[in-house]
RNA sequence: GGGCGCUUAGCUCAGUUGGGAGAGCAUCGCCCUUACAAGGCGAGGGUCGCAGGUUCGAGCCCUGCAGCGCCCA
């Protein structure tokens, strides 16, 4: 092995090695095993890796790993998403540069477009999902547009549209004017943004006066239908079924009452703009059979905008409906001339400053308007209702469980989702018109020919839209396995075993996914688990963005990246542009070396580490190189190993002898193998990286490793006792490179391939081991016990020698008084240990310690350590030290004495508890003697 | 406005059914000791946000308050 650890040397060869042996493929041979599955959230097919996949996919790796190596046929679902919007958008863009529009091209031509795009760029996330260990069965990836997936859909969209629940509407949408598409509510971000109230004036038709609105959005006034107020607001309440002057326009509009109107907000007096506003929408709702809406243009439902929210044209029927001085302006152009011709014409009371919520699309960043359209929608609530249920009687459980309460909440109040979109890259809405206007539903055009008796010379058109992109992800979870065929994959690995995602996912994917499940699967949920995790941000805990030049590249961070190839990463592409130069001096200041090559195993052991039940994973830098040290402890570790281990002088089948060193560390590697299969049960990846650290780093290299050097060093020992040791360094090892590998699996397969034959193990890789198994016969506490007061007692002598600077190196000879039986038992097993470990010339036991002038003192319970130091001891230095220990045990008497007189505590304290506060008591006070003693032997000197 | 979460060492975080707080990183000494300087040995550092309550005993349970954050309206 070489002496130093590069992760780059061995990892790509050992994917490759994984995948064309087909070792990711589940194995269903073990037929007694219960089947494990995750479906992965499918990226976007054209997307690339971030930090957030990074970490997701980490986590399911490691779930998967491990169920794998208990045996159980497992499989991890890869795939991608068609990712609608996003996608489009990109193709969009390109066609920009060339001076095309996908309506100039057509729709058949831009489609092509997308799949040129997707063959261009489709690999990247798949190879980077790779280069990240994953462990997925890419024999069977999928891809949401995949004509199985699509027949999935369509099926499904059929079945639904025949019970109902999916139907066709015209109603208000959230409407994007950039990409002219409706979105669904989740695609909406509102945000407080500095605006502005405009107070206008409405002239009573009668001339008597005047009511005053208030608005954020002025030029909606335009198709405003009334205005209304709260019929308990005494100060309006006579004017209710007046008629008021709608200005600009020579409309007249009615004042009516409605009890949702909010008196205190604004002038208690709001306008009412059914077509344009969804709280307007739903007073409409409430009126609109009342003569003076009715009346109005189009029952009061009045449409100003076009598709790019700018003011409309009339139709022929409408004369002049909308004013002609605003037709055709953009809604920011209307705003602004409104504004000013109420000025003119002395109606706009006042303007104020106004911080509002302004609702933008995710994906354009553009303010969405409410737009009256005609859109298919699926009918939830049937749905929802069985998806509750599951989750409130147990039959599918969130991780950590107090997610529930966000699904539930979101559930409880659904509407129906929105699920055409006016784009064209997505799964086209399997329903066909004919010129009188009758819908067809079905998988082609000529299967409603066949089913309708429809002659060919029928005409029939497909409907332009598209489906969300959710509508197909939600389906994922059985559209993968071959549904609606009775697939053997199907049968095997549905209802899956755990969803693992972000808290941000639970609206838009986890719910759907539920909700479909439990309607197409018999009433069978798509998982049964629910695992949440945070999300990654950077290390001052805000969100990584391209905008903000903090993004991280999990894949610079396996393979380092220079800090000008950092620099220009970061400040290319850019939104907006202007921010790049501050960018650049951030990332110079932040990374002056850009980043160093820290490999895989470290950013997922790093994750692992991460991955507690908080909501924000704050990622920092030096974590990642604490654990890229981790790795480099590990593979040290190995070579020692090695290096003893290896050639003529071991058999593994050769007679052993176990040391307390051999059966300590076995009996440790038991807990660790407990705690690690306890952790990684609950999702406590944070614990299950903490207890392989804790015990590889400070349990088996920190004193193992070290006590093993006494007996591999030793002439005297016999063969047996050192096979003993070598079997048992051997062994351990391999067992922590089984017990890791879920974590770090490059690392553990390059050294596991490598001791696997010296720890007499046949097998081709480590991925298709047994993850190692508690056993209990091997827990041994009396090892346990002596290794601790070995480990005890060579603190004590490290801390005189170096409290008192005394080299480490320099040899000494320790004396022994007040020991105990056990004490001196105890001393002939460890006594090899100590001298190896403390360089001590000799250890002896002293009965009449005034023979001992001058020395350090260390204690291991009751027994005194004694370092004479003729000459060297530093009296100050030792007084400081004795008394500082003094004070730390007399505070601790004190306290227990208390704790002892208190009658209560005795009568209502269990009595364990009771007797172990006695314990400490008498031993806190033999030290404190014994130190008390000490001290006044060298004040004496 | 409604709901949820967080507050523990300089930083990032653990802390099991309540029995006087831990880790990693950082800091300070001393060591290039034959697996590892990406290392070894040792040390310092906390009124557990604040105020009450329950209890023999509270970082943990209850109430109130403050600060920060998220979601929904």
């Amino acid at each position: 092995m070489d002496k130093t650890y590069s992760p780059q040397e061995i990892e790509e060869r050992w994917y490759k090695f994984w995948e064309e042996n087909g070792y990711f493929r589940p194995d269903i041979r073990n037929q007694d095993a219960p089947p494990y599955c995750i479906m992965i959230p499918p990226p976007n097919v054209t997307g690339s890796l971030h930090m957030g996949h990074g970490f997701n996919n980490t986590i399911m790796d490691t779930l998967t790993r491990y169920q794998r190596m208990t045996g159980r046929p497992t499989l991890w679902q890869p795939g991608t998403d068609h990712a609608g919007i996003a996608t489009q958008m990109v193709v969009e863009r390109r066609l920009e540069k060339e001076g095309e529009t996908r309506h100039t091209i057509g729709r058949e031509k831009f489609i092509e477009r997308i799949r040129e795009w997707r063959e261009e760029s489709g690999g990247n996330i798949t190879r980077q999902l790779r280069r990240i260990g994953s462990s997925l069965d890419w024999e069977h990836e999928r891809f949401t547009m995949d004509e199985g997936l699509s027949r999935t859909v369509r099926e499904v969209f059929i079945r639904l549209y025949e019970e109902g629940l999916i139907y066709r509407g015209r109603r208000l949408v959230n409407w994007d004017p950039v990409l002219h598409t409706a979105i669904s509510d989740l695609e909406v971000i509102s945000e407080e943004e500095d605006g502005h109230m405009w107070y206008i004036r409405y002239p009573l038709a009668n001339g008597t006066g005047h009511l005053v609105v208030a608005t954020t959005r002025p030029e909606t006034m335009l198709g405003d239908c009334a205005v209304a107020v709260n019929p308990a607001d005494t100060r309006f309440r006579h004017m209710v079924g007046e008629l008021l002057e709608l200005p600009l326009t020579r409309r007249k509009i009615p004042v009516i009452a409605d009890e949702h109107v909010d008196i205190e907000f604004g002038t208690g007096c709001i306008k009412v703009t059914p077509a344009h506003d969804f709280n307007d929408y739903a007073i409409w709702q409430r009126h609109r059979d009342e003569v003076a809406i009715n009346d109005q243009a189009h029952g009061g439902l009045i449409n100003i905008f076009t598709v790019n929210a700018a003011i409309r044209t009339n139709e022929e029927s409408e004369k002049d409906l909308i004013p002609a001085a605003y037709v055709g302006m953009d809604r920011y152009q209307a705003r602004k001339q409104i504004v000013a011709d109420l000025k003119t014409q002395n109606l706009l009371e006042q303007v104020r400053e106004h911080k509002l919520m302004v609702p933008r699309g995710d994906r354009s960043g553009t303010v969405i308007e409410p737009l009256l359209t005609r859109q298919w929608y699926v009918r939830v609530s049937p749905l929802a209702e069985p998806a509750v249920r599951a989750v409130e009687d147990g039959t599918v459980r969130f991780v950590p469980d107090g997610w529930k309460n966000t699904y539930f909440s979101w559930m409880r109040d659904i509407q129906d989702w929105c699920i055409s979109r006016q784009i064209w890259w997505g799964h086209r809405i399997p329903a066909w018109y004919d010129k009188a206007g009758n819908v067809y539903v079905g998988h082609s055009e000529q299967a409603i020919r066949n089913q309708h008796n429809l002659a060919d010379n029928h005409e029939l058109h497909q409907d332009e839209d598209v489906l969300d992109t959710w509508f197909s992800s939600a389906l994922w979870p059985f559209s993968t396995l071959g549904w609606p065929d009775n697939t053997e994959r199907l049968k095997t690995f549905y209802p899956t075993s755990v969803l693992v995602t972000g808290f941000d996912i639970i609206f838009f994917w986890v719910a759907r996914m539920m909700m479909m499940g439990l309607k197409f699967m018999d009433g069978k949920p798509p998982f049964k688990e629910i695992y949440i995790h945070g999300l990654v941000r950077d290390s001052h805990g805000d969100k990584m963005a391209k905008s903000k030049g903090n993004v991280l590249d999990p894949i610079d961070l396996i393979d380092g990246i220079d800090l000008e190839s950092l620099v220009q990463k970061r400040t290319t592409g850019m939104m907006q542009p202007h921010l790049a130069k501050k960018i650049a001096k951030q990332t110079r200041q932040e990374f002056p070396d850009g980043i160093q090559a820290f490999g895989t195993d470290a950013l997922r052991f790093t994750f692992a580490a991460m991955a507690s039940a908080g909501r924000d994973i704050k990622f920092d830098m030096s974590r990642i190189e604490g654990y890229r040290n981790f790795c480099n402890k590990l593979w040290n570790a190995a070579r020692y190993v090695l290096m003893n281990a290896e050639g003529p002088n071991y058999d593994p089948d050769s007679q052993v002898k176990l040391s307390t060193a051999d059966q300590w560390i076995t009996s440790r590697l038991q807990e660790t193998i407990r705690s690690m299969t306890d952790a990684i049960n609950s999702y406590r990846f944070d614990h299950m990286a903490q207890a392989v650290y804790d015990f590889t780093w400070n349990e088996y290299c920190a004193w193992y490793l070290e006590l093993s050097k006494t007996i591999l060093n030793d002439d005297t020992a016999d063969d047996a006792q050192k096979h003993g040791t070598r079997r048992t360094m051997i062994t351990t090892l391999e067992s922590v490179l089984r017990l890791a590998h879920p974590v770090i699996p490059y690392i553990t397969e390059e050294i596991w391939q490598t001791i696997a034959p010296t720890a007499g193990i046949n097998g081709d890789t480590i991925m298709l081991q047994r993850y190692p198994r508690y056993d209990e016969s091997l827990i041994n506490m009396k090892a346990t016990r002596e290794i601790q007061w070995t480990q005890d007692f060579i603190l004590g002598v490290r801390r005189i020698k170096s409290e008192m600077d005394i080299a480490p190196g320099k040899a000494v000879s320790i004396l022994l008084a007040n020991t105990s039986y056990s004490d001196r038992v105890r001393l002939e097993t460890a006594r090899p240990y100590i001298k190896f470990l403390t360089r001590a010339e000799n250890i002896s036991i002293i009965n009449d310690e005034d023979d001992v002038p001058e020395a350090a003192i260390a204690l291991v319970g009751t027994m005194k350590i004694l370092i004479p130091l003729a000459g060297l001891i530093d009296k100050d230095a030792e007084l400081v030290r004795l008394q500082k220990e003094i004070n730390r045990l007399e505070d601790q008497v004190k306290r227990l004495d208390g704790k002892l007189a208190n009658n209560s505590f005795l009568t209502r304290a269990p009595e364990v508890i009771v007797n172990g506060e006695r314990e400490k008591l008498a031993n806190a006070k033999t030290a404190l003697e014994n130190l008390n003693e000490q001290k006044k032997r060298i004040e004496q000197l």
